[in-house]
DNA sequence: CGGCGTATAGTCCACGTGGACTAATCAGCA
DNA sequence: TGCTGATTAGTCCACGTGGACTATACGCCG
């Protein structure tokens, strides 16, 4: 169970989140990440899609449920999560969220952590903070450290935005979590796929 | 030579630019990388080392130079940059200096930013802010538009978190620039690879 | 009404990466 | 003095990604 999760990558957690909310076939996979600009996360295209649905079967985290033609249309595979599917996108966000090495993985994370109780990805981005404000002595330690060498500035550039993006980070989410931990946030359920974004898919299936 | 430039990765124009430095092995690349933490802006594995430095040769932007052997070490082959290869450093940095998508290479542009002229870069950095801004100005209008149709903020946090990294960014880019405009900035020729990175790697070698 | 471009749906190959493996030598500890 | 573990140096295979390619159907412009 757990090496199953070490071998998802962020394309097959967003692939396993979309499937969620309902049975879906990759091309609506990939029409539905696009509108919701998902693919500023990560890269959407036809080759790394169709081969992630393959290899989720494979893994046994989602089974084909049906061919079906629309009109003359080719036909498409529709596929659908399996409990072991379902749960393997909760363990990743559970693994990923609190980690501040990579950033790539802890975006997809953040933005599928509404597929966790609310409780539990506050704690795990409390973690996080503390984990980011260690990260950030360590940056400013190395930089003051370069000065006292006299190391010329050019050669600090990258390491000084470094410093201020993640003191930037910890600002912000020092602030989410002040305004996550008011009662009056709703969040709600984890497993309702809020009636909006089934809204959204059948106007995109339209 | 344009075409040259496309096919260079993040890690291929680290090799690069070390080797600008002077004659190395691919052993040694990976040593100093680490030693200055350049590990942190690209996954520096034997593997990925060793393959792209043979790819830089088939391009013709590196070339052996010679087969020495210390003691009765394994024998070490050590390369040599190009004019060709020099050129597509300064090449790739400029290219991906202003670019605000593929955050990953802007950071090692960053980094190998001391290659250019300072009149250059600082030029490039401010295309960088502008690019930037606009950026920025669309994030914020998609938030704005998501609020107005109430979507539940759990599902914005990783946007909104976008937002504010991309506003900090833009500060720091600002403060930079106004440090690099004052003629007491250092900065220097760009070719010199500086007496300090040149004991750093004699220390190394040792 | 004919043609052109774009949306739908999917396959397949080439490339780059990363981790596992080899193998010898040096440093340190007991 | 012998053993263990880290360092030096490099090879190789399996995996995931992305871009090119195929093929049909729909919308729109002239």
């Amino acid at each position: 169970m757990r090496d199953v999760v070490d071998r998802l990558t962020p394309l097959g957690v967003m692939v396993l989140a979309l499937l969620r909310e309902g049975d879906m076939h990759p091309y609506e996979m990939i029409r539905l990440m696009r509108m919701r600009h998902h693919d500023r996360l990560v890269s959407v295209t036809h080759g790394s899609v169709y081969h992630t649905v393959a290899r989720l079967e494979r893994l046994g985290l989602l089974a084909e449920v049906g061919i079906d033609r629309e009109g003359r249309r080719p036909e498409r595979t529709t596929y659908a999560l399996t409990d072991a599917g379902s749960e393997a996108v909760v363990e990743w966000v559970r693994r990923e969220l609190p980690r501040v090495d990579r950033p790539e993985e802890f975006r997809v994370a953040l933005s599928e952590a509404h597929n966790l109780e609310r409780d539990e990805a506050v704690a795990l981005l409390r973690a996080r903070r503390d984990a980011l404000a260690a990260s950030h002595r360590d940056l400013a330690a190395g930089l003051g450290h370069a000065r006292t060498k006299s190391v010329p500035e050019q050669y600090l550039l990258e390491a000084e935005r470094g410093a201020a993006m993640t003191a930037a980070e910890l600002a912000w989410l020092d602030d989410a979590l002040e305004r996550l931990d008011r009662p009056d946030f709703d969040w709600g359920a984890p497993d309702v796929p809020s009636e909006r974004y089934l809204h959204q898919r059948e106007a995109a299936r339209r």
